[in-house]
DNA sequence: CTCGATCCCTGGACGC
DNA sequence: TGCGTCCAGGGATCGA
């Protein structure tokens, strides 16, 4: 689930090696995901990768503008343009030299002047990748929240204090914060003591401010640590990357809080899972945890369908 | 405004 | 060994 380390990441390791070469030609595989992949065809060759940009949760490769010579003198190629590319939950991106067999569910491939390939390949296909003009980019932008890493203290408050939405929703809402995403929010709920089912404007000022601190400090580090690999992120070099290893809440499901030894639970907040400490982040009444999967004993042993909701009204 | 439900999609885990 | 079911989740969408 690449959040905003694991594509920080991913655009480092782009920047690296892909700025300044020319896309030659673009191959296509399974499509039916992708909103226009005939403009990809259309109009990215000719054009140079000068700059790979990461915003929240996607990232741009701005495009130079197309040479005006050839079949196309000057249609829409004519001006810079960018590629959008969220990796989405499976996502990845990554040169290859174009020798080498294609990895099970590649994409999109762009031919580099290099001889390299730069591929797209997503197994679940919740990415999304599409030419956009200037357009249609700005058409993008908007809406989208503030960026966690620079967020101010006023800004973060007014973000999170003026709405009822619960906090962890509000996390996850990408108009709201850019980036974050499930494994974050929770890390940083847990750092800042918070429970998820809060509400926003429930929170005072001085938690907010907590939970703004700890989330910066949590995604500087994840950044440090070239992400979280919990499925199968990999980085533009083929790496995973080591922050899941620093995981206090998340995945921990029945095991000892680090701060206080209770075990740590699971419930379903804005319909995501979501771990939390009982005690360290007290919940909002009425909220229940999901039942902890526990050894089968008695009758069936097999929880019920609607146990499963573990989440609870306010 | 906020909620839950549903869909998209595949692979891995698990029960039998 | 194999089959069925559940689950992961970012985001869009729809109805309550």
């Amino acid at each position: 689930m690449p959040e905003l380390p694991e594509v920080e990441t991913v655009a480092r390791g782009l920047r690296e090696t892909i700025l300044g070469r020319r896309i030659v030609s673009v191959g296509l595989g399974k499509t039916d995901f992708i909103d226009d992949p005939v403009a990809l065809e259309e109009h990215l060759p000719g054009r140079t990768i000068e700059a790979v940009e990461r915003f929240g949760k996607f990232m741009l490769l701005k495009l130079s503008a197309a040479a005006p010579t050839e079949r196309a003198p000057s249609n829409g190629n004519a001006s810079p343009a960018s590629l959008f590319v969220h990796l989405g939950m499976t996502g990845q991106m990554a040169p290859t030299p174009a020798a080498l067999p294609k990895a099970k569910h590649t994409h999109v491939w762009m031919l580099l002047d290099d001889g390299r390939e730069l591929r797209y390949t997503d197994t679940r296909r919740f990415g999304r990748i599409a030419y956009l003009t200037k357009e249609s980019l700005s058409q993008e932008m908007e809406g989208q929240g503030a960026d966690p890493l620079e967020v101010t203290k006023e800004d973060f408050a007014r973000r999170i204090r003026s709405r009822r939405a619960r906090i962890k929703a509000l996390l996850l809402d990408q108009s709201v914060l850019r980036g974050v995403g499930n494994i974050y929010a929770d890390e940083s709920l847990w750092k800042a003591k918070i429970h998820p089912a809060r509400l926003g404007a429930k929170l005072s000022a001085k938690e907010a401010e907590a939970l703004r601190r700890e989330l910066q400090k949590i995604l500087w580090k994840a950044i440090a640590l070239r992400g979280s690999s919990i499925s199968d992120f990999l980085d533009a070099e083929g790496e995973p990357g080591e922050y899941q290893q620093h995981h206090r809440a998340y995945g921990r499901e029945g095991k000892g809080c680090l701060r206080c030894k209770t075990t740590i639970r699971r419930g379903i907040v804005a319909g995501r899972s979501s771990y939390y400490c009982p005690k360290c982040q007290p919940g909002p009444r009425g909220f229940s945890a999901l039942p902890l999967p526990g050894r089968k004993k008695k009758g069936t042993g097999r929880s019920t369908r609607n146990e499963k909701r573990g989440s609870a009204r306010l």
